[in-house]
DNA sequence: CGGCCATATGACAGCGCTGTCATTCGGCCG
DNA sequence: CGGCCGAATGACAGCGCTGTCATATGGCCG
């Protein structure tokens, strides 16, 4: 057993001498104190109202004096209520996804519910064993990034028997809920708006995660039909100094479209030291960029950073609430917006 | 009882009617179908090599038919271990902490620990509330950016009698373990570097949480010290509209320490609209800035942003490391570093 | 004034596992 | 060849709570 330091004042020596190594009071400990059963304690935290005030006073000063923490896990046991949800991103760092999992874990908190989060880092073996690792905590819901990238995933998800929000995305079908937006349409916006402004040498630079891949084909598919060259596309390690690079990749390119706004910013410092970027409008930008998620950074850089504005937050808090109801609709699409600044 | 939607094949339907609500399959419902005592099957579970071959390969078929997920928290309650840890940080968005759930996460995930993710918001009393919350699932340890902001919050974590490790800073009385570096030193390095280029005019702009001021009060300590005159301070909201409007209240500084790198980045935004910014080396700038945290994006904006490094991902490493094990020293200073580029 | 109901409290079993202590069965060595 | 030991398996109790049902108490109204 381990002690993290000493054990406070001595009016809290009650239940154990001084040196023995005493393990967390229990509800019947506090109900012993008190003078009253443990269903009674139990009641105190959980239904007050269900005590009578004189009875609950004792109890909260029981409670107090032996610094009662309740043990969740053996009342999650009992009541086959855990109060958690398991959460699944791919990354958490340096990311666009850090948003939708402070908007859930805000929406979540206050409830009392507590949230289990893991990393698949992009990898799907990974995300099956993260999967499996949360539900064998029984999570009351799962929330993940995306959908489950192999059958075995899906499966698990399936008879798990809780609600799933698959999200930053519109799968074609879905587990249960979803919180997203159509990455294809947000492809074809960029493609139009590029292509109407006479670009012609596209180029999609970032992941190839699905979400990206879907991007990519809307933005492709459009190019083409509105007589644009065939774009190009770049595959990038997930940081940016990758983009950095990238240019020297893309001869002739006039247009680019980054899978993030990391990866947008990444190919503009690229872009300034080759001598073609300029503090200036759109149209006089030699290459016309568009990122993806509206970083506030990219309002602050100089040119301000034009890219598709994603609701990731609102992508949390949604999931949040799909979690918690059975009626209303179970897809929703939150959207995004095409957000034109300097850069292209 | 909610259904996330269909139960697989048919060759899953052997324990329910197809229409029946089924739980769960549990231990003894594989250990039925396997032949065996429910002990076997936990043992294949948790020590597959006390099990004959050729039981554990039987009992894997019968779990692989139930599609049978382990409750852990029946076997938390049971061993009184959860293999979960409580992480406390004030925010995870747009946050420079981010990286170090990551590191952490990293670093416990494939040992099997679950990380329990919590906000403080930057508020004392969610702070202990949430403490209390994740202390109420009795986690194998608690990580935390910064310290406990009351008393009570520290009480709480002491009498929990796990290892707890603080981060971000170096606290004068540690509850246990730590893991960071020491902010008062930071503040002290940046002002010598600003007075010694000849900089008398400084200013500190950010957060007023403590460790940001730890920052400052070495920042002004300093530069007192050394002839400057008595730095300003200007609290700022959390996000970087703030700092790019912060220059309006700050005449005549010449330097600028911010408490993190987006309001450095916020703060260069002010000064280019303001006409106070050149594409050139440190000595050009008419303001100095100094960010702290090394974000990505200052390398790659133009003037490149001068910051303290810190070292988020090796803090979450570190303090995951730590709270594993009783023996070596218990306080871990990562350091930083001063680096500077282009913005002073 | 008796029956009834709301309020306050308690007894009891059991949630699904695991720690601990048997038990069985060969094989192997003195 | 008997005793002993390791390998494989099992029985049993109990982790700390909560759901469910029972019980006690005291009005309050017909």
């Amino acid at each position: 057993m381990y002690f993290g330091g000493n054990f406070g004042s001595l009016t809290h020596m009650t239940t154990a001498g001084p040196n023995e190594p005493h393990s967390a009071p229990t509800l019947s400990a506090v109900a012993r104190l008190a003078g009253v059963s443990s269903i009674t304690v139990s009641r105190v935290v959980r239904l007050p109202n269900l005590v009578a005030p004189e009875t609950r006073g004792r109890v909260e000063a029981a409670m107090r004096e032996l610094g009662y923490v309740p043990n969740q896990v053996a009342g999650s046991l009992a009541s086959a209520r855990t109060s958690s949800v398991g959460v699944l991103v791919p990354t958490i760092a340096n990311s666009i996804f850090a948003d939708t999992v402070q908007g859930l874990s805000d929406e979540l908190e206050p409830l009392g519910y507590a949230v289990i989060l893991a990393q698949s880092r992009y990898d799907a073996a990974r995300e099956d064993h993260m999967l499996a690792a949360l539900l064998s905590r029984r999570p009351e819901a799962i929330i993940m990034v995306g959908s489950p990238a192999t059958d075995d995933g899906a499966r698990l998800l399936r008879r798990a028997g809780i609600p799933v929000a698959e999200t930053w995305d519109l799968p074609a079908a879905p587990i249960d809920a979803v919180a997203g937006f159509d990455n294809y349409q947000a492809g074809v916006a960029v493609a139009r708006h590029l292509v109407a402004q006479g670009r012609r040498e596209l180029a999609f630079i970032g992941g190839d995660d699905p979400r990206a891949t879907r991007r990519w084909n809307g933005f492709k598919d459009t190019a083409l039909e509105l007589g644009a060259k065939l774009p190009r596309r770049l595959i990038l390690e997930r940081n940016a100094s990758g983009s950095v690079a990238a240019l020297a990749n893309l001869p002739g390119v006039d247009a680019v479209f980054a899978a993030n706004d990391a990866h947008a910013i990444g190919f503009m410092a690229g872009l300034r030291a080759a001598g073609l970027q300029r503090i200036g409008p759109a149209s006089e930008q030699p290459v016309a960029v568009i990122g993806l998620g509206d970083l506030e950074m990219g309002r602050l850089i100089a040119p301000a950073l034009s890219t598709i504005r994603v609701h990731g937050d609102a992508i949390g808090r949604t999931a949040a609430k799909l979690m918690m109801t059975r009626s209303g609709p179970r897809q929703v699409d939150l959207g995004f917006e095409l957000v034109l600044r300097d850069s292209g």
